[in-house]
DNA sequence: GGGGAAATTTTACAAATGATAAAAAAGGAT
DNA sequence: ATCCTTTTTTATCATTTGTAAAATTTCCCC
């Protein structure tokens, strides 16, 4: 996936604005299981996924939960560096090998403040990703473990193929021994 | 709370830039029942509150959950309208007398494209929502009701003497009989 | 202050989910 | 292909949570 469709899905810029943030762009690669961003760490950098699959967790004690998976187009950051600066509560981790695209928050900070369109497309994406994960609180409250996971397979169907059930399970906030139970009833 | 307090603390914004935005504010005043938002509009204001507590709830058949509490200073907002102009999953009811600022969001539209101080204040509002909604789906997954309960007691007193507890179970992801039995064991 | 509606708690029972352990299946490296 | 690790499924039992209905308390309006 080429850089410049990934950033005007998110909100479209002229070529000029875009051109700032893909001059500040590099091409990354790393391979499967690389923690890509750590939660123990003020990250210094975004990625756009080019090519792969990845998950954010959160750790705590002896268990960690996946809340959220990052295909070809998304945007991998720690809003919690990203946003405050401070350390993230997640690590995100590569499912696949991966080719990224990495930005240095430190160039779109000084974007934000000099192009408006600049500014405008980092809004939009924080608020397309507000959206998102509101919408999925809702669905945790509003719906059945078995109905989250049949609407998980029909809105992401490859997910279930290139995913381990475990992180799976773990983003339908289930145990894994549920969701085999869950699969079991359907066939 | 006085309107220029509640944006500033979003995003510090000089009074030039603070200005275009309080000169399109207007106070409205509504009775404890009311609904500021509908599910089923595509809405034209935001709101910030001034005094008085509201919550955002969604409607499914014969159950709603609510899945956010605003209070003084904070910022009611209709976000799939806002973002997408499409309509909301949300209502928005009034759970006291409230004294409200209202803003048009054609006007705050404007105001993105023009000023870019101000779609900065726009973007880290998006962002803030965006870090507060993800910290309450993890530990919706990592945190017992009762857990979560006990957190909401610590961090927002408050909430639990002016709200009925029927939405306060909702909000924890629970019905109001586990909410109960949790308030039992404590006692 | 009293009446009635709404909110909250309690109880009993049913269903869903979790914990743990172990077996089966799948996948990777050599 | 085979061994070994990881993943997935299955089984059992304990616990949590939900549903429904009734009892109790609180709140609000007149």
């Amino acid at each position: 996936m080429r850089v410049d469709e990934i950033l005007d899905a998110i909100y479209p810029l002229s070529d000029a604005s875009r051109s700032k943030i893909t001059d500040c762009i590099t091409e990354v690669r790393h391979p499967k299981g690389h923690l890509l961003l750590r939660a123990d760490k003020i990250e210094s950098s975004i990625y756009f996924i080019k090519k792969g699959i990845v998950r954010a967790y959160a750790q705590k004690a002896d268990n960690e939960i996946t809340f959220w998976f990052g295909r070809e187009g998304d945007t991998v950051i720690s809003m919690r560096s990203y946003v405050q600066d401070q350390r993230g509560y997640e690590d995100i981790e590569l499912l696949e090998d991966c080719d990224l695209y990495e930005l240095k928050t430190e160039h779109l900070r000084a974007l934000f403040n000099a192009d408006i369109h600049i500014t405008n497309w980092g809004r939009r994406f924080a608020e397309q990703e507000l959206i998102k994960v509101e919408e999925r609180l809702i669905a945790q409250q509003f719906r059945t473990a078995s109905e989250r996971y049949r609407e998980l397979l029909e809105s992401h169907p490859e997910l279930i193929q290139r995913v381990p059930l475990g992180h799976i399970a773990s983003y339908l906030g289930i145990t894994q021994v549920s969701l085999s139970r869950i699969r079991a009833e359907v066939r």
